[in-house]
RNA sequence: GGGCGAGUAACUCAGUUGGUUAGAGUGUCUGCUCGACACGCAGGAAGUCGGGAGUUCGAAUCUCUCCUCGCCCA
């Protein structure tokens, strides 16, 4: 043996073996189970994934040892939107254009690349030795799962619980697709807000709303004022006269309205903003002859929009600002609101702005027809199985966060206006009735239809649609596989908190709903893996660590590379440059698998931002040397036992020890606690056993039971570093501790 | 506006549910190339536990309040 432990060479000798090995208990009755969060086939793992894919590993390994049936599904997400906007860069840059190409030319552009990204992924969660079994690996848009997606959503439909409906969504104008309010971020920044006037019928009387977005007046509606407000009272029932337009918008009171806010005075636009959206409908807005009316029929309603899908006017503007960009209408329009002396003033306001999570556009409410799955009643049944203790978080303090949620769930937005994803299982005729069904074949026999041409809908699902049916689609569902059998519900998930709604809840709605089963158990909610500043690790921040790094180590010049090639901002590349020659003058050095498996346990603790540290990855660099040199001394000394005898003080001393040791880390595991664990793994090795016993097993000359406690004790360390204790173990016992 | 979380040694963090002199890793200081290991060994320094008030025999931990920072939802 060495006298220092070299990591990458050991470990890839293992993962050779380990990538193609099978480890199962067949025989066992009880079983543990997990499925991976399905990384997204855009490129390559991060940090943030390693992490998780350590705690699983950990979790499969120490089940199985314990003699579980221990399954652990992998597979990858085809991440509708995300992929596709790589693919559209990529082909951007060679001057190709998704709509020249067409869609059936671009989706096998996107498979090359889901080829492609793919295969890295693979190897990079080869690299990290996780224990899954390969034969099983299933990809969300393959045709099992295919078929799990379109059985779910016609089940659904039958059951009345998806519907199409016209309503407000949130449209992203770049990508041309509506997104669900979770797709939407809120940036807060300092804007402005308008005092405008509108004349009101017959009289010399104004009245004087408040907006911060002027650009929205011509699809104006109404205007609302609180019916306590005794500035305004009289006007109720009266109507405003929308500039330019002249269209007559009855003046409401509406409890609604906040009197503190503004003027008082709200205008509404049902069109385009979600608020007015309500009060629209409340009062079933609809315009006839340049007069908006109210109406007891909902039916009625009927928004006035002004916006094309680019978010540019359309013919319901007067010409003077027709096809024009929001932003440039925004502009005009005040204009030509000062000439006539209708604009009272600006004022500075904090406004909040919508952008698309993606593509980083404003978001811009838009009436269209979507596809919606009603959620209250399935939220409800998934609260109830947190409520009765059934499904549990760890830490528990998710649990808030869950329900913070849940309790103000919407129906959820599932169609996208995109081509990377599932098609949506439905059908049009000529007069545009909808069929559901999983082809048209059994549309025609559900149906009973005969000679009707049909046509499918051109939209795809949300991407998390598909990755809602994960935990049960990927073992099979909706055959009746053995694995489903075996192992479903799932014992755990291993996940982050920010896919607490986007993923956990809905996993939780659908698993009910198809399966009448939870889908997991237990739900160990991680933190997020920041930089040792506790900041975001971004690509344009220039402070992303490649997990692959830390195992193989970087030269400086090609870190600096690395991090400064391929930024979608100009001009920052020197910033990163510098600051990465500062913080690393001499690179990265190579620290192994089993040092950054132990980091992130060590770090796996109960806070949300998780700094990673590279003092504490040197600290388990030396730990897995320590162990190594343990192992290298007792190497020396022939083997004389099998198993531990005591035999005086120091016998008696230690094995107390690590039974305590045992009992508490088994302990720890179970209540999720990797970090506790890990430490006292490291205080019990090194402090105990190597600095006390080993010590005292030298000056005594009873070294007889070194060799039987080192196999004890690498069994119970291999979950947590399974390539050194593996190695140790076979050099030194000619076995395999995981087989 | 509603909700959640953080503030402990120079740095990054624990503190397992109120109980002896508050812990770890890294860094730092002193001394060690003695046969496992300098990625080491033996020692050492280092903290008003964000501020204030309270409960208690006893508070980093419980209550109240204030300050600073972060995240999520509207």
């Amino acid at each position: 043996m060495d006298k220092r432990y070299n990591p990458t060479e050991v470990e890839e000798k293992w993962v050779e073996i380990w990538s193609k090995k099978v480890f199962f208990n067949e025989d066992s009755e009880e079983s543990f189970s997990q499925v991976i969060p399905p990384p997204n086939v855009t490129g390559t793992l991060h940090m943030g994934h390693s992490f998780q894919y350590a705690i699983m590993d950990f979790y499969t390994r120490y089940h199985h040892m314990s003699g579980k049936k221990s399954h652990w599904q992998v597979g990858a997400d085809h991440a509708g939107i995300a992929t596709q906007l790589v693919v559209e860069n990529n082909l951007e840059k060679e001057n190709l254009d998704r709509k020249e190409m067409g869609r059936d030319k671009f989706l096998s552009e996107v498979w090359k690349w889901k080829d492609f990204s793919e295969e890295r992924i693979q190897s990079q969660i080869k690299r990290l030795g996780s224990s899954v079994d390969w034969n099983k690996y299933r990809f969300t848009l393959d045709d099992g799962f295919t078929k799990a997606v379109n059985k779910a959503f016609v089940e659904l439909y039958r059951k009345d619980k998806i519907y199409r409906g016209y309503r407000l969504v949130n449209w992203d104008p770049s990508l041309k697709t509506a997104v669900s309010d979770l797709e939407v971020v809120r940036q807060e920044k300092k804007g402005l807000i308008w005092h405008i006037k509108y004349h009101i019928d017959d009289s010399d009387e104004f009245i004087t709303v408040a907006t911060t977005r002027p650009e929205t007046m011509f699809g104006d509606m109404a205007i609302a004022v609180n019916p306590k407000d005794t500035r305004y009272k009289s006007l109720i029932g009266k109507h405003a006269l929308l500039p330019f337009v002249d269209r007559k918008l009855p003046i409401i009171g509406d409890e609604y309205v906040d009197m503190e806010f503004g003027t008082g005075c709200l205008k509404i636009t049902p069109g385009h903003d979600f608020n007015d959206y309500e009060i629209g409908k409340k009062y079933s807005l609809y315009e006839e002859d340049n007069i908006v009316l109210t109406s007891k029929n909902i039916d009625d309603f009927k928004p006035i929009n002004i916006f094309n899908d680019e978010a540019w006017t359309n013919e319901n503007v007067p010409e003077l600002f027709r096809n024009l960009d929001r932003f440039k209408v925004r502009k005009l329009v005040l204009s030509e609101l000062a000439k006539l002396e209708l604009l009272v003033k600006e004022e500075e306001y904090d406004v909040s702005v919508p952008r698309g999570e993606r593509s980083n556009i404003v978001i811009e409410p838009r009436l269209i027809n979507q596809w919606y799955v009603k959620t209250s009643d399935m939220a409800k049944k998934a609260n109830k199985e947190v409520e009765n203790g059934n499904i549990k978080f760890h830490p528990e303090n998710w649990v808030k966060t869950y329900f913070n949620w849940m309790d103000n769930i919407e129906d959820w937005c599932i169609s996208r206006q995109i081509w990377w994803g599932h098609r949506i299982p439905a059908w049009y005729d000529q007069e545009g009735n909808i069929y559901v069904g999983e082809n048209e074949k059994d549309i025609k026999e559900y149906y009973k239809l005969n000679d009707v041409k049909l046509h499918q809908d051109e939209d795809v699902l949300d991407t998390w649609f598909s990755s809602s049916l994960w935990p049960f689609g990927s073992l099979g569902w909706p055959e009746n596989t053995e694995d489903f059998d075996s192992f479903f519900p799932t014992s755990l998930l291993v996940t982050g908190f920010d896919i607490i709604f986007f993923w956990v809840a809905r996993m939780m709605m659908m698993s009910l709903e198809f399966t009448g089963k939870i889908p997991f158990r237990d739900v160990y909610v991680t933190g997020l893996i920041r930089d040792e500043n506790g900041q975001k690790m971004s690509k344009s921040k220039g402070n992303i660590i490649d997990p692959i790094d830390l195992i193989y180590g970087i030269s400086l010049e090609d870190l600096v590379k690395k991090r400064t090639t391929n930024l979608m901002q100009e001009g920052i590349s020197e910033k990163i440059e510098k600051k990465t020659r500062k913080q690393f003058p001499n690179g990265i050095d190579s620290y192994g698998t089993d040092a950054l498996r132990m980091t992130f346990f060590s770090l796996a603790t109960h806070t949300k931002d998780i700094s990673f540290e590279f003092g504490r990855l040197k600290g388990f660099r030396n730990f897995c040397t320590k162990i190594w040199n343990a192992a290298r001394f007792i190497d020396g000394y022939p083997k004389e036992r099998d198993s531990f005898v005591e035999e005086n003080d120091n016998d008696k001393w230690i094995y107390e020890e690590f039974l305590k040791l045992k009992n508490q880390i088994n302990k720890n595991i179970q209540d999720y606690r990797l970090d506790f664990a890990i430490n006292e793994i490291y205080e019990f090795f090194w402090n105990k056993f190597c600095d006390i016993y080993i010590e005292d097993c030298k000056k005594s000359g009873n070294t007889a039971n070194l060799r039987p406690l080192l196999k004890e004790i690498l069994y119970v360390i291999h979950p947590f570093a399974p390539f050194i204790t593996e190695e140790i173990n076979s050099i030194l016992f000619q076995e395999r501790i995981i087989d």
